[in-house]
DNA sequence: GATTAGGGTTAG
């Protein structure tokens, strides 16, 4: 008998073993050294006994410290305990409310209650034949406890007004055929609700309780919310009104007449919110503590099989996995399948499938920007899958289930000729079908898993730098920058450099402590070597656009070139009717076998030129405005060469494009193309902005000039090509691995110029980094000491 | 008012 009631006395002594020790209730914590340990309060609040079967009850109860020395709040002195088995109904049987109680032999766990009931952030837990208790009963009247329910109305309406419809749950391992029940279970399997051949959709579910038993649950209804919304396994499901079934000699469960669900995060911890689409289903302090009771009996069991849930950069070619992501992006492909581009915050290591679709049929705005990082995965959904898919909307966060990740699965099936070779390249499948549970749905934005991505998601948009205004800050350095150091230059500390000022040039050890933009797509920039500006490249969303606007001119172009109009078939019926792509070559280029080295091209959108451009040396995509040929919108690429783009200034463009086309040219390559046309052909470049350390401080640089020798990459590929971008990224990763301490960062060898900027009349020191090789990066010890990480 | 599905990879 674990509850002994001590009859008479004031307090534990006679009958409560000496060599126990008590523990005051503020100093518990789950580390507490709970053997040999007491603790002893008041019953302030005494849950009802939860019966999960045969003897295996449930009962939370609240006991407050009085004596406290510890002189806390009273949130801090009151805990609750959950008691398990037989000692449940013991307690429920001789003890009430008001009573002093003292326990041992408990084990302390964090309370899941506590941000909702503001008291103790532990639990303790009874279970078991080495707990024990023991009660002092209350003098004052405590049988006559205080109502339980503080909200009721006078307890004798109540009474009269109120049927309390009780709900019996019977555990799995009790279900007898031909039945109609209540139960309450773990999913350890489920397949997101798909249609049947009947006037239904089916989910289909396989369940477990502590009973160990599993079973199988067959969940028919019309409506889709009314069904059961299950996010993972292990999530905890009520079942009311459901029937049992024999089929093939097992126990099924089966909707019946009035069945409803309520589902619950399965976690131990999390807040037990039901998920429910239902106004007017019971739920109370009995159901809070069966789910408690089956995620803590879960959370031992390893129902779950190794964790489906793997982020993008963890994804292995090959495998199936389920993805917690957001959308971007939509796209109809046909009949039978949609894209979705989607994104969760990680990089994936494996270069991910670039699905290129019409920029007016995507919903939403993928940008190139966060393609080029490698942070968009293109997810292709089929069949049975679309009909869910083509409802989401951008924005939206999904989880998709047992998506097959697909190398070098490189084209649509509408889309057959030559893309750019992205062979090994990650796709996304969401094959037809629900085996495995395959299937998608969107979360709510509150549930525990979206809430963590969201945390992730929302970095990339804290940190962005204003590129324009810190480049005008910086602005770009006099001739003393031309200055070089081959690191013959006398070596100082950071402290000196700023001492000494500008103009000059230094020689300094330093690590990186810190850089911007964290984005590296972000540090891609490209530069007029003219009017000496610079802009961001522009993401694909803008680019199509221009595209689609030029296309809008059909009108004829009478410019002495040679001509070839291509009427394109339709794919969509929606497609406007008589579309025409027109190649235009120069007759004098005809006219030396060269045609083919630079073709003008007019009504084509960005994939077609893309596709064309594989195939082609030189593609310039034009216009004709007033009949007259002209390149688009300088926003554009006004060159397409391989996988290149080449962008001209607006500012210092002088664009002419005549009959007479590059006399005397040999070579049709960017600057002869950017020549020919009157274009001010602009640069790519890399900009970055890296906070150095030594002993003696910090201090920041820029780095611009010397970006390219500084990363071995030429910027040009790195807009290109993701090898390079990666390349630019290991080098970062290894001045400043993620997450390391000062101490783990390699040392690097430097040349700063320093010089002098104005701004609103006022000057300062800026600092440069320039003929700077990242390859040697210095491993030793330095002279100025280890810096402090602060 | 009965029926649907009854877990166990597409093959794009």
């Amino acid at each position: 008998m674990p509850v002994l009631v001590v009859k008479d006395g004031p307090g534990p002594g006679t009958q409560v073993p000496a060599q126990l020790q008590r523990i005051p209730i503020p100093l518990l914590s789950p580390t507490s050294d709970c053997t040999g340990k007491t603790v002893k309060g008041r019953v302030v609040h005494k849950g009802p006994l939860v019966s999960m079967g045969e003897d295996n009850y449930v009962l939370k109860t609240v006991i407050q410290e009085e004596d406290s020395q510890q002189n806390m709040s009273p949130e801090h002195s009151s805990i609750n305990i959950i008691l398990f088995g037989a000692l449940a109904k013991d307690y429920s049987e001789s003890v009430s409310q008001g009573d002093m109680l003292l326990v041992t032999g408990f084990t302390v766990g964090n309370s899941p209650t506590a941000q909702k009931d503001k008291l103790h952030a532990c639990n303790l837990q009874l279970a078991g034949d080495d707990a024990w208790m023991y009660v002092w009963p209350s003098t004052v009247s405590p049988r006559a406890s205080v109502p339980r329910k503080r909200t009721s109305p006078a307890s004798t309406e109540v009474t009269k007004a109120v049927k309390v419809v009780k709900y019996t749950y019977v555990p799995l391992s009790d279900l007898k055929p031909g039945v109609v029940v209540n139960v309450y279970a773990v999913v350890t399997f489920f397949k997101q609700p798909f249609r049947t051949k009947g006037t239904d959709y089916c989910s289909t579910l396989k369940i477990t309780d502590q009973s160990n038993k599993k079973v199988g649950c067959t969940i028919f209804c019309d409506k889709l919310e009314e069904h059961p919304k299950i996010f993972k396994m292990g999530d905890v499901i009520r079942l009311h009104r459901v029937k049992t079934q024999l089929f093939n000699g097992a126990i099924s469960l089966l909707t019946s007449h009035g069945f409803s669900v309520v589902t619950f995060d399965g976690m131990v911890g999390s807040p037990v919110v039901p998920r429910t689409s239902s106004g007017s289903f019971k739920f109370g302090e009995e159901d809070c503590q069966v789910v408690e009771a089956l995620r803590t009996w879960a959370a031992n069991q390893s129902l779950v099989p190794a964790e489906p849930c793997v982020p993008l950069s963890a994804v292995q070619p090959k495998t199936y996995f389920d993805l917690t992501c957001q959308l971007l992006a939509t796209a109809p492909v046909d009949s039978s399948c949609t894209l979705l581009k989607v994104w969760d915050g990680s990089k994936c290591p494996h270069p991910l499938l670039d699905v290129f679709v019409e920029p007016n049929t995507l919903e939403g705005s993928p940008t190139l920007s966060k393609d080029m990082a490698n942070l968009t995965a293109n997810v292709l959904v089929y069949d049975n899958h679309v009909e869910v898919a083509r409802q989401f909307k951008p924005g939206s966060y999904l989880r998709i289930y047992n998506l097959h990740a697909v190398p070098g699965a490189s084209r649509l099936p509408s889309n057959d000729s030559g893309q750019s070779d992205q062979t090994g390249h990650l796709g996304f499948h969401l094959h037809g079908g629900t085996s495995y549970g395959r299937g998608l749905r969107v979360l709510p934005e509150d549930s525990p898993d979206i809430l963590d991505l969201k945390r992730i998601l929302e970095t990339f948009s804290e940190s962005d730098i204003n590129d324009s205004s810190m480049f005008e800050v910086w602005s770009t350095p006099p001739e003393s920058f031309e200055r070089t150091c081959d690191h013959t230059v006398e070596q100082v500390s950071l402290a000196e450099v700023k001492s000494r000022g500008p103009p000059q040039v230094f020689h300094v050890q330093a690590q990186l402590k810190s850089y911007q933009p964290q984005r590296l797509y972000q540090s891609l920039k490209l530069f007029c070597h003219k009017c000496k500006t610079i802009r961001d490249v522009p993401d694909d969303v803008t680019v199509g656009g221009l595209f689609s606007e030029a296309q809008k001119d059909i009108g004829p172009c009478n410019n002495g070139y040679w001509t070839l109009v291509l009427p394109l078939p339709r794919e969509l019926p929606s497609e406007s009717p008589s579309r025409t792509l027109t190649l235009l070559m120069s007759s004098q280029l005809m006219g030396k076998g060269k045609a083919k080295e630079l073709i003008f091209l007019k009504g084509a959108t960005l994939e077609e030129t893309c596709r064309i451009a594989s195939a082609y040396s030189n593609i310039v995509p034009v216009t004709s405005p007033q009949g007259t040929m002209t390149p688009l919108d300088l926003s554009a690429p006004f060159l397409f060469r391989g996988t290149k783009r080449y962008y001209g200034c607006k500012q210092c463009s002088q664009l002419k494009v005549g009959e007479s086309l590059g006399e005397g040219v040999e070579v049709w390559d960017e600057k002869s193309v950017a020549d020919a046309l009157g274009v001010q052909l602009l640069q790519y470049g890399l900009l970055m902005k890296l906070e150095l350390q030594d002993g003696t401080g910090s201090l920041e640089a820029l780095l611009w000039r010397d970006a390219e020798s500084f990363f071995h990459v030429s910027a040009e590929d790195a807009a290109a090509d993701q090898e390079a971008q990666d390349r630019v990224q290991e080098t970062m990763d290894r001045l400043c691995p993620p997450g390391s301490s000062t101490a783990e960062r390699p040392w690097m060898d430097l040349c700063l110029s320093a010089y002098t900027v104005e701004e609103n009349g006022q000057r300062r020191a800026c600092y440069q980094i320039c003929h700077t090789d990242t390859r040697g990066t210095n491993p030793h010890t330095h002279p100025y000491a280890a810096p402090s990480d602060t």
